[in-house]
DNA sequence: GATGAATGAGGCTTCATTCAT
DNA sequence: TATGAATGAAGCCTCATTCAT
C-alpha cells in the first residue's frame, strides 16, 4: 500500500506548503518535488498525475478533520454540545494549520469540475455528520422538529465555511476559535428577539 | 467610455454564456469571441486581458444584481421584510439566470487569487447591505442588540451562498426560490425549540 | 485550404529536409519550425499534430510522386514499356530527391503502426498502378496469363524498394537510374536461361 | 560467457514476446523484465542497454533462421532446387514464428538508425548466401550468366520481404509456405511470356 | 548475482496576446 | 475601429538507467 510508504505523506506534506504559499495554479508539479526532497519523477511512483496529487491531499487531511470531529463529537451529552464541539473542532483544527486551511478555502476551489467532483465525495461524510446531529437534536427535542433537513445542513456549514474564509482573507488576524460560542449561539437561536 | 458601446456588452454576454456551457477552463478568449461574433483582436480593445473581461462579468452582472436588490428592499417596512425580500430576490435572480448561477457558483471561484479579489471589492456593496438590514433590525428591536455583526452577515451570506451553490449542483432540478421562507425562519429563528 | 498557403509548404519541405538529416527520432517540432522559419505554435495552425506533419509530408510528396509517374507512363504504348517506364521513373524522382529517398526509404519506416497505416493508404495508388500495368500485359499477351496478381506485385514493388533502400545505405555513391533496364529485365525475364 | 546464462535466452525471448504484442515503441525494459522474470535491473546485467536487447533478439534469432537454410540448402543439388528451399524455409519458419514475423517485419524496422546498422551486419550472411546460389546457378549454367548479382540479390531479397511483409500485415490469413513455389516461378522465369 | 525504488532529462502542445493590414 | 494570422513561453509526464541493499 503505497499510503503507508513515507514518500507518499511528504508528497502530500510538500503538496499542501507548496499549493498555500505559490497558489494552485503556481503549483508545478517541480515545484511540489523540489520541496519534498524527491525527483519530479518519484511523485509518478506514488500518484498518477498532478490531480491525483490534490485529491489524495483532500483524501488524507479531510479524512483526519473528520476522524477528529467525529471522536470528539462522540464524547459529548446532547445534541447542542455536539454542534458546539463540531464548529469548535472545525475552527481549530484550521486554526492550527493555516496551511491547509489557505488550501481548503481558496485554493483547491480553483480546480476544474472534475477535480471538484472528489472533493466534494470526501466532503459527504462530514455534511452526514451534520445531519446525524440535527436528527439526534430533534429526538432529544432540542431542535424544532418541522427543521428541513438539507436547508439546515447548508446553513450550518455555509456559515461556517464563510466564516472561516473570512478570517482567512483577512489573513488570519484575530482568533477564530473564540468565535465558536458565538457561532453555535447564532446557528440556535437565530437572530430575532426571542 | 467603453461600457457604453455595444461590442462592450456584446462581450460580456458572450462570456457568461461561455463560461457557464465550457466551464472556466475551457473557455478560451477565441472561444468568447466567436460566441460574441468578432474578431480575437477586438476583445482587446475593449478589454486589458482575460482576467479583465471576467471582473467586468462580475462588475456588470453584481452590479444589477445589487441593484435589483436594493431598490426592492427600499419598498420594505422593517428590517424582518428586508431580510426576506433580499433573501428571495437573491434566489429569484440567480434562478432566472442560470448562466449566471454557474458561473457565480462554480466556475468563477476557479479564478486565481487575483481575481478573487477584484470579485470580493465588488461583493462588497452586497455585504454592506446585510449589515444595514441587521443594523436596522437591532435599531427596530427586531434583532438582538448583542450580535456580532461581521459574525451574523457571514452566517447571512454563507447560508445564502451555500443554498444557491447546492441548487446548482444539483442541478438546479428544485424550486429555489420556494425556498425564502423557510431560509429566513431558520437564519431569524434558528433552530432550537423555543 | 490550408494546403495552398504558402506556408503549409514551407512546413512540409522543412520537415523532409530535418527528417533526412537528424532521422526520425531526432525531428523535434521546435527543429522544423526553427528551419521552417516559423514559430512552434504556427506549425499547429496548419497541422494538427506532430503525426499529422509526417502523414501530409507523404500524402504531399508521394501525390507528385505518382501522378509523375501515371503521366509518364501514359504515354507508352505498352505494358513492357510502361513497367520500364514506372521504373525509370520512380528511380529517377528518388535519385533527384535524395532528402526524399531518405525519408521514404529508412526515417519513416520508424514511425509507430498509426501513422504507417496512414502511409500504406497513400502508397496503395501506386500499388494499383503496378496492377493495372501487369493486367494490361497479360491482355496484350506481353505477360505470361497464369500469373498471381498480388505476388507479382509483390516482387516489382519489393524489388524497386529493396534496390532503391540499398543505394540509399550505400550513400547513394552509384547512378540508380542505370540500373533501371537490367532490373526491368530481371523483373520480365527473371533470371533463368532460356 | 553470458550468452549461455539462462536468462539471458529468457529475456530474448520475451522482448520478441512484447513488443510482437505490443509493438516497439510501447515495450518498456520494465515489461520486457517482467515477462521474462526477473527484475529491471536484472536486464542491465546480461545486456548494455535497451538496443542491446533488441541487436541480441536479431543476432540469436537471425543466427538460428540463417542456420536452418543453410543446412537445408546444403542437402539440395542444383542452384534452381536451393534457391527454391531457400524460400521455403524462410517462408516456413517465419509461419511457424509469427511472434518473430511480427518483430522482424514491421517493429523492429521503427528503430533509429544505429540500431538498423547494427541488424543490416547481422543479415549480411544471409544475403552472402544468396549470392553464393546465384553464383552456383551461373556455374551450372542454369541462370543466365550476365546477370548483376546485387540486383539479383536485391530482387530475391526484396520480394522475399515484402511477401512476407503482405503477409503479416494482412494478418497472417493465407499460407504464405504454399507461394513458395509461384514466387520461386516468378523469380527464375520472370513475368514475360516465353 | 539479483533487486526495484529512485532518478531527471527532454518534447509536444495550448492559448493569451500582438501587430501589420 | 476591426481583423486574425502569428507568436513563443511554459509544464506535465515517461521511461531508460543506476545503485544501495
Amino acid at each position: 500500500m503505497k499510503k503507508n510508504k513515507p514518500k507518499f505523506k511528504q508528497i502530500i506534506d510538500a503538496a499542501v506548503i507548496v499549493i498555500a504559499e505559490n497558489g494552485y495554479h503556481a503549483s508545478q508539479v517541480s515545484k511540489i518535488a523540489k520541496k519534498a526532497g524527491v525527483a519530479d519523477g518519484t511523485i509518478y511512483l506514488y500518484f498518477k498525475n498532478k490531480e491525483d496529487i490534490l485529491v489524495s491531499v483532500f483524501e488524507e487531511r479531510m479524512g483526519q478533520f473528520i476522524d477528529q470531529i467525529i471522536s470528539s463529537i462522540n464524547k459529548q451529552e446532547n445534541a447542542n454540545q455536539k454542534l458546539l464541539t463540531l464548529i469548535e473542532m472545525h475552527f481549530r483544527q484550521l486554526s492550527e494549520d493555516h496551511h491547509l486551511a489557505i488550501v481548503t478555502q481558496l485554493e483547491l476551489r480553483q480546480s476544474d469540475s472534475t477535480l471538484r467532483l472528489q472533493i466534494n465525495k470526501e466532503l459527504k461524510p462530514y455534511l452526514t455528520v451534520i445531519d446525524t446531529i440535527i436528527k439526534e437534536g430533534i429526538e432529544e427535542k432540542l431542535f424544532r422538529d418541522e427543521l428541513n433537513l438539507p436547508l439546515v445542513r447548508q446553513m450550518i456549514f455555509g456559515t461556517l465555511d464563510e466564516t472561516v474564509t473570512n478570517w482567512v482573507m483577512k489573513e488570519r488576524k484575530y482568533d477564530l476559535v473564540k468565535q465558536a460560542h458565538s457561532v453555535h449561539a447564532l446557528l440556535t437561536n437565530g437572530i430575532s428577539v426571542e
